[in-house]
DNA sequence: CGTCGATATGGCACAACGTGCCAGATCGGC
DNA sequence: GCCGATCTGGCACGTTGTGCCATATCGACG
């Protein structure tokens, strides 16, 4: 996956900022992101209210680090495979090579969590559509390196296809009990997407 | 389309909205949503900054009335379908009767204003995304009343992949300068979603 | 026409948000 | 051990969004 790859300043910062993320998603599942304060999250993770902001754009963003981990996986898998390989066979396996790796298991609960609440909290929902958009458009320039003379319009769509069978996959199965991991969910919407939904 | 439907004081109530949210528009153009206060906007629209609350959530949600125009009129349309019909069709048909409706030829040109500025604004971006996916919540049920035996799933999908094919045609209509409205681009991205991509 | 209940509006106060600024602390390299 | 760079905390400040109440406007009814 990803070794020392980044500098330990660097690696320190995303430790901590995932900290804050896990106890910001405790306090938003337990009272709901309107009812937590910045401040309370700040105190919860041992920091001040200037350093929280330092790592979090806005309140609801502090979550965003969990939400985006295993998109981030995804796609740095993704942006292995080589030029000229077929789209949609790709993108399947990403997901099969991350979506269930041992890596984000742990932070999955954190996931369900919080998807659960992003139902009745529109703030939370806000913070998950923009990391899903955020995915989609870091997601077009692999697939155009993937597939250098695609048209782009295509491009555009098949992002959002994948963006989307992600998506509604992950949402489904936050709204299930079952222990079984998202991806083969994810390869089926990905496939009905992708070759026809029939009238 | 719509005629008598809302009461009297309903329907000054929503002409408001739409002041506010054309005056919102300029404004966001011109300075962006960060550049431009709640003030500022309350104050170009004769308000009270108290009242403005009152008509918006949020500083940036002005605009959003602008933008559910659309989306609005193609789901009244879908909506009008009878049961039992195929969904694909009748979702191109709706797009046909509306999206290239002259209702909504007055608001198109601050769509693509507001569409270009979202571009490099976050604010803004966020506003258009949250449209989309109340148009996608929205659309469910009415997919569901059309094919009542459908897999739940499926008309998930479906409605993502239609509500991606209105906002990813509108998105690269607005990026050209043509004065052509974007029902045709809408269609083929519809039928490219549903009918398959290709690898 | 006049009265009354309902709704819309404005003004005020207030907690919370997010940022600029500066001072002190902490870390890394020579 | 020293020094520059980065991280952190505290403070002040403008802005956001809301609760509360007083006033004004509107619609219905006698």
């Amino acid at each position: 996956m990803s070794g020392t790859s980044a500098s330990l300043t660097e690696r320190r910062r995303t430790a901590t900022q995932l900290e804050i993320a896990r106890v910001a998603a405790q306090l938003f599942t337990d009272h709901g992101a309107a009812g937590t304060t910045a401040e309370s999250i700040a105190e919860a993770a041992g920091i001040s209210l200037r350093t929280f902001y330092r790592y979090s754009r806005t309140k609801e963003d502090a979550i965003a680090p969990l939400l985006t981990l295993g998109g981030d996986a995804w796609r740095a898998e993704l942006a292995a495979t080589p030029p000229g390989s077929r789209l949609v066979p790709a993108i399947e396996q990403a997901m099969h090579a991350t979506l269930s790796a041992a890596d984000i298991d742990h932070d999955l609960p954190w996931m369900r969590g919080l998807l659960r609440a992003a139902e009745d909290d529109d703030d939370l929902a806000a913070v998950w559509y923009r990391v899903n958009r955020d995915s989609e458009a870091r997601l077009l320039p692999i697939l155009a390196q993937i597939a250098p003379d695609a048209d782009e319009l295509d491009l555009r769509l098949l992002a959002a296809a994948a963006t989307d069978a992600i998506r509604v996959s992950l949402e489904d199965w936050a709204r299930r009990d079952e222990a079984q991991a998202p991806v083969d969910l994810a390869v089926r919407c990905l496939r009905s997407l992708t070759r026809g939904l029939g009238g």
